[in-house]
DNA sequence: CATGAATGAGCATTCATTCAT
DNA sequence: TATGAATGAATGCTCATTCAT
């Protein structure tokens, strides 16, 4: 079931949503680039929904592995915290198609069909409890969770669209710069 | 010709691709929605991409309208800042389905339609002025205004955007809270 | 009725066919040709089909006059003959897209729509009782009228048709020469 | 994937432009009389114009065949002649519709889509030789051999058309004094 | 598992025609 | 007479999905 062709599927759909959209990412389009028959998609997915749904799981699924790699568990919050934010910044520079799927898909109705919050429900409660652990420590604003969480990631977001777009140029500094602005959008 | 046939059929698509996506907007679906036959549509817009262009355009017109009422010119940069944060924040709020629009349309490739920048040239010119001012007051970090621009909305942005998907509820407080948080990522 | 715009029309009409055919002419095609606007076609014409007949008959008309001007109505048979198959070829290559109208009007099924005669009744008449005295006078073979004219007519046409096609040079040599061929066709 | 699906789409074009024409031959007519469905024409055909295009090539193919048969290679040029001149009138006097979508095809703007001879390129040259042999031989007048083609052909398709119209019913003796007629128009 | 021809509903768009001005 | 916005049926074509092989 986890066979190449499906990951071949998956790896196609990233790449045509990111420079197509989601209209004009037709089944067959993707089975092309995939190298496979238009048919075999429905051996692997139920349909276009689930496929576009389980490519968006993959890459939340990635972007968490590589976020969470060398994660300085026993580090202070905010040495864990520009863990994270560089880890998110350079994976998405590292694979903007991934970033170009994901940030489409979450902004679309397909968002719906993803749990309310944008993450795995167990990373999700680990990241909010992250949160609720600074602010106890008053190092970050009081304010809901899912609201630091917000204001943490829209500086990281909006320049990663802004380099995918071709707008702006990240180099190492203006990625340290990035992760001190999001860090001060929450901190006190 | 800016008649109102011409009107509803950008009111339609706002709706419509708010809660439907791109895919999911068929042409008869806005028509339908707009009161006017199918054919119409080509009476007023060339094409269905035409048809997304000038609707966001026209949105993007209604914020900048929204935004600039009571600005403060001779206020300061901070004051300035507070206005158009929080315009942007409340115009949002109070038209969510044009978020919604303008959020998609930005993440999808039609965003390479409109100018690089987001903003009506004028209007980028203007903004990007303003961030220039600031740094030179030495308000702002020592940064190119591009990425200043993209610091700055990245907060408002996400927070809007999870109200929109009803992650967050947004009082004044919290908008004020925002606008705070913004401020930081990108003073010095 | 007869006004300069129904003219316009007229002529709009046998450029685009001639140029594009009947599929790919539309009404607004011929309007925006003719300069005047879509609806008012239909002040001068019943219907598309009407605008295509009358457009022919006019056509037939011209071909007509021209043919018969200086028509040696006291000449011998062969006089005659030549001058009209002269006529023919000398008016189609002066007005290559009118034959190119004419040639797919009675290719198409549009020709049932004119008498089953290629010739306004009056004319035809004439043109086959030439033919009826030129078999009388065993100048031409014995035949019906209706199949000598389909045998003259043959190599005018097709010598035409490769010229307007541009597979053909016609100059006057040629053009005599045609007009021989077509003789020697129906003549004893 | 030369189905029999792909020819009974071919053969639904004959009948159908034969019958209505370009305009009026409508994709989903063509399925139908095909017994496929709409989109099944895709499968074989890229676009109408495609479809057309195939079609038509197909019938110069068939006639090529039938034209071809038994082809006295070794009789005179004469002998030859007659059999070519026959064999054309025969074939599509045996399938008018045939007759009836290629003389539109040729007669319309598609004519630009096949080589700018009629003739598929080697049968083409085949005929200019034959052409050019008669020439040598002086049995043709001093003409190009293209032209000395639409002499020929002239009086062939002019009564194969006056027979598919209806304006004249050929029996053998009536093919044969127009094979003579087509002869007459181009020997010396 | 994999295929790819076949499907038919659906799509964006066109177009002949109408009609209020 | 002339206009051109409006119409809605029809058009060529696409596409997610199915299924016999």
């Amino acid at each position: 079931m986890n066979t190449a062709k499906r990951a071949a599927l998956i790896e196609s759909s990233v790449q045509i949503v990111a420079n197509r959209g989601f209209h004009g990412a037709s089944m067959s389009l993707i089975a092309g680039l995939a190298g496979v028959a238009g048919g075999t998609i429905y051996v692997h997915f139920e349909s276009k929904d689930h496929l576009m749904l389980e490519t968006y799981r993959e890459l939340e699924r990635r972007c968490l592995v590589a976020v969470m790699k060398e994660y300085p568990a026993q580090g202070s919050i905010r040495q864990c915290f520009s863990h994270l934010a560089q880890g998110v910044i350079r994976h998405f520079l590292l694979f903007p198609e991934e970033f170009l799927f994901a940030d489409q898909f979450l902004c679309s109705p397909y968002r719906k069909a993803v749990s309310p919050h944008y993450l795995p429900d167990a990373e999700l409660s680990r990241i909010l409890q992250f949160f609720r652990e600074g602010t106890e420590k008053q190092l970050f604003k009081e304010m809901p969770p899912a609201m630091l969480l917000a204001l943490a990631c829209g500086p990281l977001i909006q320049v990663v669209r802004a380099n995918a777009a071709g707008f702006l140029y990240l180099d190492d500094d203006r990625i340290s710069r990035t992760v001190e602005a999001s860090w001060e959008a929450v901190s006190v």
